[in-house]
DNA sequence: CGCTAGGTTGAATACGCTCAAAGATCGTGG
DNA sequence: CCACGATCTTTGAGCGTATTCAACCTAGCG
C-alpha cells in the first residue's frame, strides 16, 4: 500500500492531540512541544472501514491517530473477530513498532482518519536528547496496559449489561481528556456499528442491541445518531464497578510525588 | 508491609531469568550484564497466596521475578476475581511504576517466591547510561501487551476448551524461554489451582475442571501432581488457532532487520 | 426506486453457571 | 502413625444467559 504524505498543519491555536494529552499529565516546555511536533510531520488519511495494519506484515512505523477512530482485532477462523482495543485521537497504533515490528494482529480504520507517522530511528532519538518524553511516552504506554487489563476483566468476569456500561464510560473519559466529548451534556460520538461493539465485547450483535435497549429503558443511556448520551453517569458506574483511578488518579501523582523529574534535566 | 532485605546470590554459572530473556533475544555485552545485574541487588521472599501489592495502594518500585509464579488480579464485588496475567521467573511486575504507580490491581504468589527489587530512579538512570538497554525493556514491555491481547482474544471469542488450551501453550512456551519446560517431555510445572485456572479464563472452577477433563480424554494432554504434559502439541495448536509469532518470530527479527542497535552505541 | 448496511425482534438451542455433595490429598497435631 | 481438618478435585442436576437462525424493518445512497 503506498498512500502520499502530506505535511501536517496543525490548526490556529491548538496543539495536536497527543501533545495535548501529555500536556494534559504535566506541562510540557516549548523545546519538548518542538521536538514533538517532529513527530507530527507527514500525515496519512484513509477512508473508513479499511485494514491498514495486516497481521503478519511488519509494522515498522508509528503512527499517531490526529482523526477518526481505529482499532485492533484478530480475525478467526469462523469469521469471528475480537477487537482488542480502539485507537481515538492522541493515541499511538504500533507503539512497539521499534521494538516488535512483528504482530498477530491487524489495525482498522472505523471511519475517515489523519494519522501521522514516523519512524523508529527518530523516537528513539527523541528519547535520547530529551529523557522527559521516553517517561511521558512510559506514562502513555502505562495508561494502555492498564486498558488493556480493564478490558480483560470486563470479559472475563461481568455480565454483558455490566461490560457494555463499563466500555461507554472508559470511551467517555477517554474521550474528554483529548477534548472529544461533549462535556456538559455527557455524550460523545460514537461512530461504531453494533457489531464492532458485539466484536469488542466477546457477544453477538444480537444480544448486543438488546442491552443497548436495556440500558435505555433503565434511563441509562440514550443513543441517538452516532452520538451517544450517558444519562445517568453515576449509576452507570455502579452498575459497571467502573474505577476510574488510571484514567484520573495518574495525574496528580507525576505532578507531586515523583522526583525523576527534578533528577533529569531535558538536555536541550 | 516491610520485608528484609537479602543480597541475591546468582547460583554459578548461570544468570538470572531476566538476562537470559534478553539475551535469548540479542546477545549482552558484559557492561550491560553488568548494569543489569544492579538490579539484582536486593531479594524479598514471600510465602505463597500472599497479596503483597495491593490495588488502590502506590507502586513505586519494580521487581523482577526470580523464582516462583505471581498473578495480577482484580476483585470484583460479588467475591468473583478475575486474573489479568501472570508473572514467571523473569518477568517484571509493575514494569510502569516509575510512571504511573497507581493502579487498580492486586498482584499476589501462586507459590514460594523470590523478588529482586529495583528503585525507578534506578532504572531510569540505566536507560540514559545504555540505550540498548532500553530497547530490551521495550521489547519486554511489547511482548506483554502481546501477551494482554492474547487473553483479550482468547476471553472474548474463544470456547472454553479452546481458551484453556491456548493459555496452556502460551504457559508452556514463555518458561521454555527462560529454561523452567521439561522440553523433551513437553511438560512443566503448573503450580497453580484449577480455580485459579478458572479465575484466569472468565469461568467457574467446575467448568474448568470439566474442561481439563475433556481435553485428558481427547489424548491431548495429562495432568499430575503440578505437572502438566502436553501430549500432542499439534493438536492442541490446532484447536487453540495458536499462534506465536509473537513469542518466536521477534527473535530473528532484531538479529538481522532491526538498525537502531547500529546507530547507537552503548555509551559505556 | 431499489440496493445495501445496519438495526430490531422472536423462538429454539447450547454452553457454561450455580448449588450441592461426595472423593482425594496433604499437612498437622495428638 | 493415625486422625482430623483444610484445601482442592470431581460429579450430578437444574437453570440462565447469551447464541444462532431467520425474518423483517429502517435509513442512506446511487
Amino acid at each position: 500500500m503506498k498512500f502520499k504524505l502530506i505535511a501536517y498543519k496543525s490548526p490556529k491555536g491548538t496543539l495536536p492531540p497527543l501533545i495535548k494529552k501529555f500536556d494534559y499529565l504535566y506541562p510540557l516546555n516549548n523545546v519538548e512541544i518542538a521536538s514533538l511536533m517532529k513527530l507530527h510531520q507527514y500525515c496519512l488519511h484513509f477512508d473508513s472501514k479499511k485494514t491498514f495494519l495486516e497481521a503478519g506484515d511488519m509494522h515498522e512505523k508509528s503512527y499517531i491517530v490526529m482523526r477518526g477512530w481505529a482499532f485492533r482485532y484478530e480475525l478467526l477462523s469462523n469469521g469471528n473477530q475480537q477487537i482488542i482495543n480502539y485507537y481515538l485521537p492522541g493515541d499511538i497504533i504500533s507503539p512497539f513498532a521499534a521494538v516488535m515490528p512483528k504482530t498477530n494482529y491487524s489495525v482498522a480504520s472505523v471511519n475517515k482518519m489523519e494519522l501521522c507517522v514516523f519512524e523508529n530511528d527518530e523516537l528513539i532519538e527523541l528519547f535520547i536528547k530529551h529523557p522527559r518524553i521516553g517517561l511521558y511516552y512510559g506514562w502513555m504506554l502505562g495508561r494502555e496496559d492498564s486498558s488493556l487489563a480493564e478490558q480483560i476483566v470486563r470479559l472475563g468476569r461481568r455480565s454483558a449489561y455490566q461490560r457494555t456500561a463499563h466500555l461507554l464510560l472508559e470511551l467517555f473519559h477517554r474521550l474528554k481528556i483529548v477534548g472529544l466529548a461533549y462535556d456538559k451534556e455527557n455524550a460523545f460520538p460514537l461512530p461504531v456499528t453494533q457489531q464492532l461493539l458485539a466484536d469488542t465485547l466477546g457477544m453477538s450483535a444480537v444480544h448486543m442491541n438488546r442491552t443497548l435497549k436495556k440500558l435505555q429503558h433503565a434511563n441509562l443511556i440514550t443513543v441517538s445518531f452516532e452520538k451517544i448520551y450517558l444519562d445517568d453517569i453515576d449509576s452507570l458506574k455502579q452498575v459497571a464497578e467502573f474505577e476510574n483511578t488510571f484514567l484520573e488518579q495518574a495525574k496528580s501523582h507525576l505532578l507531586t510525588g515523583f522526583n525523576g523529574f527534578r533528577n533529569i534535566a531535558s538536555s536541550a
